[in-house]
DNA sequence: TTGATATAATTTGACATTAAATCATATCAC
DNA sequence: GTGATATGATTTAATGTCAAATTATATCAA
């Protein structure tokens, strides 16, 4: 018989499971950003970057999810590190494009390769036909607010 | 057939879909936060110190899987709005527990039961069954590590 | 007892993060 | 053209985060 105890239970003990398999993943996952000295943030960069081409701050903001403010500082950091540089548009000035050096290229093809790896690695713990259950239920779970 | 391009796509595209699913469901979750102005890591101490009742700091930090020199921190800014007070262990006194005040307890029974009651209503896009399967993959996931 | 070692908490420095305010530039309505 | 409005980037203030160094206290070995 189902009682509302059951449901909360198995719905807490759900999510518990969920974030903790989140978390555990990522962790690992981002072990490959160590030895580059890379923060997730300034990874998230140069990956949209290496695959996207060129983008203004604002759209790079919008890629990982961060606010504008918060991406005019790691661009910074990047910006120091002789990554990535910045090219005002010269159509309008308030645009403000950023490219990958040739350091910043080479090393995100690099590193990217390694959290690749690292992914494909981490879902070896399931079967084909589980990761496709997995992506299933997630993409149910993550559409419900929009 | 299967070819190893297959295999990383798989891959690749079930790992997104988990960090999506992750990130979209605390981002829901953690809006119960919002109004009582607890940032995500002031809530983990407080529900640490409401479930387990008062304790020490670096037993604090194991729980919300934080380092100790950040749990000093939040440990001042909950001291600072009278949610928590530190005790020095007079036996050894190396150690500072923490316990709740009152206000901190009410706070976080009302908080706690938000945050349940939304999580709840997240886990409700899936079925019983699928949430047990959910759990059951996230768990094998999870473990791959240690 | 004294010295070495261990442990809990704090501090420091560097970076991340957001929200809100501000600055520069562009565009639209008139 | 001028003024209102919108938009991209920056700055600021508050908080969080870690790693590494430091401080205070405790314990163990000789």
């Amino acid at each position: 018989m189902k009682t509302p105890n059951d449901s909360t239970y198995r719905a807490l003990n759900t999510y518990t499971k969920l974030m903790r398999a989140a978390e555990s993943v990522t962790g690992r996952v981002h072990r490959a950003l160590s030895a580059p000295k890379l923060t997730i943030s300034q990874f998230g960069v140069l990956e949209a970057l290496y695959h996207k081409g060129p983008l203004c701050q604002k759209d790079i903001a919008a890629k990982i999810l961060k606010s504008t403010g918060n991406i005019t500082l790691v661009i910074d950091n990047l910006e120091k590190q002789g990554l990535v540089r910045r090219e005002r548009d010269s159509e309008d000035r308030r645009y403000i494009t950023i490219h990958l050096t040739d350091a910043g290229a080479a090393l995100i093809a690099k590193v990217f390769a390694d959290v690749e790896a690292s992914i494909v690695a981490e879902m070896d713990s399931l079967t084909d036909s589980e990761q496709e259950l997995l992506g299933h239920l997630c993409k149910k779970l993550g559409l419900k607010g929009g």
